[in-house]
DNA sequence: CGTGTACTTGATACAAGTCAAGAATAGTGG
DNA sequence: CCACTATTCTTGACTTGTATCAAGTACACG
């Protein structure tokens, strides 16, 4: 748990989607709080809470869900290390959905008092926060069109071609693939499928030879074929120039 | 082209998501630039241009799309007077969807630079123009959740209850409905399904008596009955109580 | 070694897409 | 104002995608 790789990684988010003074850097230094270990599969942040403070991930993944009135659940977007996961609640209070961890994770806490002071003064990082919060709902609007008009393989060929995409950004993926802690019927709330039709999918996309997914481990067959499948542009994600190049 | 009349609105926008003193009021005055009459069904802003203005929408109906590399158009969310439509060019400059109009609109044009230099001084208005985007985003939030999850019949019922509750809140909904200039086909864009589809779904929806669109008039028929069959939440429009109450 | 969870597979039912054609409507120019 | 054209809407027959129900297999864990 070293408050430096807290920073590393906070920091490293923000110069990715804009510039960076070295007075701003030592400002976002002084926006990190307590620090803490969440076991895999727990609410990090529950629908509904007003918390004060929003959550930096600094290890981990983390995925963002709602349950639904019929008691379905509905995975809205993943969360890799660097993401502020519901800087959303500084804004609007209230959280209207849940982030839940998906294997062990560290987080730390940003304190809403912290973020105000710093936004009074640094109107540009305010900026930056909020260009974050916008990358997001891009990431939303990808996920409606991906989830309301293609078919099931297209959709799943797409979703891993996005966490692909995250996790090498962050340095976290294989040559060959990513860890990725989910079963098929979590895939199916990404996906709006059942588990059955999730299996038949995973299996074609494996006889394709796109893909496989074993025990928490996504193998990438063909990257390029797979990018092509899915149509698959990762521009909504707002990477640099390095983290798009490194994934071609 | 009442000048006056773009300010009641964004006023009116701004202070239903949060306090405004009677200062930010003057300082909100001063964000608001040229005045335009856009005709109907042409794009107020494109995909992949950079504005150096965001676009408050005056007066008519307008949506938010993108059209898809296979020629098929996604419609993402609708939009009513007072919504500032393109915020997300001044955040992350470069728009990845496009602004359509659907009826003759007015609209008034809010230079990046007044936001700006506003922005630099008035740290709370900034925080409710981002509000205002997050807000954007619960929208995207929950027609991924619907368009994902559900069947056709109660698709088409929520984006109704939807755009109704929105056109309330502005005082241009009738008691018996709304005019929504809008075909079929659109509405397979915004619902992700063929026209072929959308034409069965609102029969469906005509015959068990919960609403008929007719030449750009969508009649309701039994609103609390189409509510509870859409399982419709206003939550999301982060609406204030008044205009909720005005649903019920 | 037994028990539960995740994965797999098959048979069947239903939702939605596709193809095709006709009816209603709106728009246009003479 | 009518005739002509182009949309939009409507309906039918058929195909394909996905859900549902049910059962069985592989594997992880205490």
């Amino acid at each position: 748990m070293d408050r430096s790789v807290a920073l590393k990684q906070i920091l490293k988010k923000l110069s990715a989607i804009g510039e960076l003074s070295t007075e701003e850097r030592a400002e976002v230094a002084t926006l990190l709080g307590t620090m803490r270990r969440v076991e895999k599969r727990r609410d990090i942040v529950q629908d509904g809470s007003s918390p004060n403070h929003s959550t930096l991930l600094v290890e981990g993944l983390a995925c963002r869900y709602k349950l639904l009135a019929n008691g379905e659940r509905q995975i809205l977007s993943f969360n890799v290390p660097g993401d502020i996961v519901d800087l959303y609640s500084f804004v609007l209070r209230k959280m209207d959905h849940a982030i839940l961890s998906l294997s062990n994770c560290v987080i730390c806490e940003i304190p809403h008092e912290s973020i105000k002071k710093v936004a009074a003064t640094h109107a540009h990082l305010l900026k930056l926060l909020w260009r974050d919060t916008l990358v997001d709902s891009s990431v939303f609007r990808t996920w409606m069109i991906n989830n309301s008009r293609r078919l099931g393989e297209a959709r799943a060929a797409h979703l891993f071609c996005e966490v692909y995409t995250k996790l090498q950004s962050v340095g976290l993926a294989e040559d060959d693939g990513f860890g990725l802690p989910i079963s098929q019927v979590d895939l199916g709330d990404c996906l709006g499928m059942t588990p059955v039709h999730v299996n038949r999918v995973m299996k074609q996309l494996k006889d394709d030879g796109l893909l496989t997914m074993n025990k928490g481990y996504v193998r990438i067959l063909d990257w390029k074929k797979l990018v092509a499948f899915a149509s698959f542009d990762p521009g909504y994600l707002q990477l640099t120039e390095e983290a798009e190049a490194a994934v071609r």
